[in-house]
DNA sequence: CGTATCACACTTGTCGACAATGATTACACA
DNA sequence: TGTGTAATCATTGTCGACAAGTGTGATACG
């Protein structure tokens, strides 16, 4: 191998694989949005981004297109394109979903999971109760979510996984919108409630993983709604 | 205005307006795609599309991105791009999601509808029924899932409504793969369970609507298991 | 001083061409 | 005759440039 790029694999002149550019704009701009490095609202520009990733406007939209249809941004043709707004409108539709979404993933990885399941979910606990420990507030909505997702892994069903992961996405922005509300006071009643998630789970008692997962999608709805009750910069239309 | 092409508005060389070219390859192919016009594992070639909408390979190709966000086509990287297969490894999880869609949806619609979303709902019920009556198979799958596809619009959860939309086009697919097997035995009693559906929604009784709707999603499902069933082309590993 | 109109600049949508990758075919050798 | 290899071909991924809208700012007029 005579190019002097890297030791892994024959790669182009950008030090890209052929058709490695779309995914990685897309990956990186999905983090980005979700971790609100990329505030609701702001502007995308293409052609500033295809500086940015090195390449050009072409596969920089096709990744556009792909966040469009995960609504993560919105494209007005013709015109711009923004990163999608939270909607506080749709929040009830969303703690409906979020709530169902909850409770079924839970039956169902209460029903199909293996050992291998427990394990990683196991793991992905521990890495919760790390960040409670640790008063990590935007460490402990991340490891949260990941550890949701597990379970829903274990139910393999598809339609739900992608459902769910869709609105803990949602989830996410907003938490991470009021994250220093709760820098303070970490629920640690939290850490038990997956614990006992995980035991109904091993034990494959669906009515109990049922209640426990309703119960604890109460608890998160309750609180993000708080978050929300309390500030009023977007309910209210007086701006300044 | 000089331009000497159209009456309505300002159109380039084309006959087309400007963004409009991707919006009418993604819907022109979702909807052969669901038709089984295009058959599952056909092959797409982009050239020929772009020949055949006669814009050039870009649009196309961002037409294509979105449908395989919608997991209708699948793109192989580098190599070519099919219509998706009908999934009948996750058949379970289809049959659990979409009965649990037909649950909510009809919940939502019955908390949820105005006296215009009853009207909405009626006209589509009565279109369901000429194709009944009418015996036209393919117009009642179709007809059948705009009705409820009405319903889950008047329950205004946008997340249940796009999951559920996701699968009934998946239903489409493989309803329409078996319609020949009941192009003679229609089921009349649909008919009956679709207006006990509406009156259930009219007078907002969540729980009888709940009741009809899992009623009817087992009928369902029990007859595209029965065609499933009986058609074991696919199940077997058994080739020629 | 406020408002309407026009021209300019900027951003997006589309195009045609080139480059890279995988499949196919022909060929050589065992 | 079967198998491994190399060249050819078709198709995809990417690029740079052009065209068509939109927003903005300057200018003229009331």
């Amino acid at each position: 191998m005579s190019t002097a790029s890297s030791v892994t694999g024959a790669k182009s002149k950008n030090g890209r694989k052929r058709g490695s550019g779309v995914a990685v704009v897309y990956e990186t701009l999905r983090r980005e949005i979700i971790d609100l490095t990329l505030a609701p609202g702001s502007p995308i520009d293409e052609v500033q981004l295809s500086e940015r990733f090195e390449m050009s406007r072409t596969p920089v939209r096709e990744a556009l297109v792909r966040l469009a249809a995960e609504n993560l941004i919105t494209i007005l043709t013709n015109r711009a394109t923004v990163v999608s707004q939270i909607d506080f409108v749709n929040m009830p539709a969303f703690f409906d979903a979020l709530t169902l979404m909850y409770r079924v993933t839970t039956r169902g990885a209460a029903e199909n999971r293996t050992e291998a399941d427990l394990e990683k979910i196991r793991k992905l606990q521990a890495a919760f109760a790390r960040s409670v420990e640790s008063s990590d507030a935007l460490e402990m909505i991340s490891t949260n979510r990941d550890f949701h997702y597990g379970i829903a892994e274990a139910g393999r069903n598809k339609y739900y996984i992608n459902l769910f992961a869709q609105l803990l996405d949602d989830g996410l922005r907003i938490l991470r919108l009021y994250y220093s509300s709760f820098n303070d006071d970490l629920p640690p009643q939290y850490v038990t409630e997956h614990d006992d998630l995980i035991d109904a789970i091993a034990r494959q008692d669906v009515e109990a993983a049922d209640k426990l997962a309703l119960a604890h999608a109460d608890q998160i709805v309750k609180q993000i709604q708080s978050y929300v009750a309390a500030d009023r910069r977007t309910s209210t239309g007086l701006s300044l």
